[in-house]
RNA sequence: GGGGAGAUACCCAAGCGGCCAACGGGGGCAGACUGUAAAUCUGCUGGCGCACGCCUUCGGGGGUUCGAAUCCUCCUCUCCCCA
């Protein structure tokens, strides 16, 4: 492939390259295959479809023969990454940091070509530094131009806390690049700044500076804010096939292209067509979604579970069927019945008796096929209920005699 | 170093001696409608064998009071102004 048409491909579906002339102008140069890095911390080794935007990215540069360093921020992650909220974290011990690293190859290995990537921890050279390294690494950046970012912008203004250790985030993620002299560092829109202090570190340093280029954040479940973790709104890709499945068939119309083009493999002329099939009309954007759903599950999971997950999918809300697989649970009490709020709890199907009487009330659930309202109903021993919580939640119970 | 403001449930934010398990918004959950989409409407949103009852909760400790998220005191943390 010319110079000229890897960047092409390198460059679609990004947002920022900086620059464009200096990234054609490492192509040119095919001496060696291109250094590009990639760094995440080590405190939350789940990855979701958020996280394989950026590794799907790193995955072109693979194919074209370039090499992915993947750094594992072992040491910033203590530091405490200030690009999300202010809480101190707890150092991890050097054996949970192997467990994660662990963790991360096998979910990131999913997309990445394990050949063609070398894995780092950032802890190897940072930790050897001296204080006066640290400080010679201060002083090659001023508190304005760190003002510059953001959060810290906006934080700044709106009087809320700044920790000054905060301000060493950036500069170290930038050191790491001039310790592994990275030609191409990729990331998050929201890590523009910090690809960026890398650049200007590297060139203090005497380096050719990175080119940075940063990908979209994606969209969670709401539709509208990041995929995060935390924020509940997650597809992680380590979960099973059936919620991936059902969690894609969830996410709002709007994003359905978008997650087409960002979270899987295919062939920008595919997803030409499935947007046209859609805005046509000819493509049901149901079939549309269920169609990425399967590709997603047949990535993580493997075609046969995506086939598998798409039946029990319409199995239960298309044809309203019971699903399969429903989990069993025997709960043992000296009374002739059972009250039906604390059954739901006992099953694990309620976090609290409180919530089990909510959603009673509110009609949310269903014994045996029927909607019970009533907060006194009992449930009869010696034999199986099938009870039913909102759309998805089920169980069969059978109470036992005993105790 | 001096002066001022503040810390409330998942988040934002009222409350400033009893009517507060704590207004309102967001989020979440549930119901209706659907394509498990969006939008919309409705209800719920601390725990307890289901209660005008009890327990836990308003940064942390101690105190005043019949009674405190609300008053006093000490501590921790944050922001602003001056130096």
């Amino acid at each position: 492939m010319t110079p000229e048409s890897q960047l092409g491909v390198l460059t679609s579906r990004t947002v920022d390259v900086i620059s464009q002339e200096e990234l054609l102008r490492k192509l040119k140069r095919r001496d060696r295959p291109l250094r590009v890095k990639l760094g995440m911390d080590p405190t939350a080794p789940d990855l979701h479809l958020g996280h394989t935007v950026v590794l799907h990215k790193l995955r072109q540069f693979q194919e074209l023969g370039h090499e992915v360093i993947f750094l594992i921020g072992d040491f910033t992650g203590m530091i405490g990454d200030p690009s999300g909220r202010s809480e101190t974290r707890k150092p991890l011990t050097g054996e949970e940091v192997a467990r994660n690293a662990e963790t991360y190859k096998r979910q990131i290995f999913k997309i990445l070509d394990p050949v063609r990537t070398q894995v780092e921890f950032n802890s190897k050279w940072l930790r050897p530094l001296t204080g006066q390294d640290l400080i010679d690494l201060a002083s090659r950046y001023t508190v304005a131009r760190m003002l510059e970012r953001d959060d810290f912008q906006k934080r700044y203004r709106e009087g809320l806390p700044i920790s000054i250790h905060e301000f060493l985030y950036p500069l170290i993620q930038g050191y790491d690049s001039v310790v592994l002299r990275t030609d191409v560092e990729l990331g998050g829109t929201d890590q523009k700044f910090n690809l960026l202090v890398g650049r200007e570190l590297q060139r203090d340093f005497g380096q050719e500076p990175q080119v940075i280029m940063t990908v979209p954040i994606l969209e969670g479940l709401d539709g509208v804010q990041k995929m995060s973790k935390s924020l509940g709104n997650s597809i992680g890709i380590e979960e099973p096939a059936k919620e991936i499945y059902g969690k894609v068939m969830s996410i709002p119309d709007s994003l359905l292209v978008r997650y087409y083009e960002l979270v899987t493999p295919l062939a920008a002329e595919e997803i030409d067509r499935i947007r046209e099939g859609i805005s046509k009309g000819s493509l049901h954007p149901r079939a549309a979604k269920a169609n990425l759903a399967g590709v997603l599950v047949t990535l993580y999971h493997g075609a046969e579970a995506a086939e598998g997950a798409a039946a029990a999918f319409d199995r239960l809300f298309r044809d309203k069927q019971v699903p399969e697989d429903v989990e069993t649970v025997r709960i043992t009490t000296t009374d002739r019945h059972l009250l039906l709020p604390i059954v739901l709890t006992e099953a694990g199907l309620t976090p609290s008796n409180s919530e089990a009487r909510r959603l009673i009330r509110q009609g949310a659930v269903e014994v045996d096929g029927k909607r019970v309202t009533d907060l006194d109903y009992e449930l009869a021993t010696d034999r199986e209920h099938l009870i039913r919580v909102g759309k998805r939640r089920f169980r069969k119970v059978r109470i036992l005699q005993g105790g």
